[in-house]
DNA sequence: CAGAAGTCGTTTGCCGTCTAATGAATGCGA
DNA sequence: TCGCATTCATTAGACGGCAAACGACTTCTG
């Protein structure tokens, strides 16, 4: 059981608990916020916009939509013009929560770093990106094409 | 859309596809491998000790071992005292394949780290521990007990 | 010794995620 | 213009996770 895989794991599963946590006050499971920021960013994206920029595939973001339109968040329309596309519009409380949920997230981001120095985040944002960029990689080996 | 939790969450994807991706190549699912480790090092676990041990709930543990029965990787025994008690056993099969995802799971380690100096390992892991410290603090407030 | 309380595994149901298959609509080439 | 390839969303099914409800067995207590 390798150290940092174990830790990374760890340390990965702990936040998203802590994540979670903070979006269920909102009344918000965890993921939907982002598909939320995304809309908030620009209202009335396609699934599959939103699912490039999320990085997940589209039938995610299908499912999530279809959950969160039941419960009031947002609403489907279909595109005018091109009828294979369809649009999704935040609601009253979709937009609602868009303040509540930012500040929830900046103090858990700020929460969890409190104990890190100025240095100490910047060496650990520059580590992150050099593993995300060789995982990525070895996505890329594996995968015929991408 | 704060920088350490962005970053951190595609990092951590990536990893787990890394990692999904080097399992599959041994006929795992990703996850398998944790819970063949706990047997591993010591066979004939219940569910409920190994859950604890993976920091994960039993249920998560029985479905999973109930899939792994199903392809042969382990066997369901109740223990002959307490009769309460399940025990899982590594079968020949699950045993044959520690040799082969423990090293695969090392180079996933050693091919994700390769940019970073030894120093940067070292930062890494402090900065990660202090992380996981704080978002597990954060949950044990939320919540009632622990 | 018998009932109450505690300890386990299991089942059920939901969420996020992925892959693969399906179906509808557009657009391009002959 | 007509048909076929392309582009989308959706559905189906699997997996890892979680919480809550259930049922079986053990242990503690009166």
């Amino acid at each position: 059981m390798p150290e940092f895989l174990d830790l990374h794991g760890r340390t990965s599963k702990a936040l998203r608990a802590a994540a979670d946590d903070g979006m269920r006050r909102h009344g918000l499971h965890l993921g939907q916020n982002h598909l939320l920021a995304a809309l908030w960013e620009r209202d009335g994206r396609t699934p599959g916009e939103i699912a490039a920029e999320l990085r997940v595939t589209t039938p995610t973001v299908v499912k999530m939509a279809t959950r969160m339109a039941a419960s009031g968040l947002l609403t489907r329309r279909r595109d005018e013009r091109d009828n294979r596309l369809v649009r999704l519009w935040l609601t009253e409380e979709g937009w609602a929560l868009r303040e509540p949920v930012e500040t929830e997230r900046r103090d858990l981001e700020e929460a969890v770093l409190a104990d890190l120095t100025g240095a100490e985040r910047e060496h650990l944002m520059t580590a992150l990106e050099k593993i995300h960029r060789a995982a990525t990689a070895l996505l890329k080996d594996s995968r015929s094409a991408d």
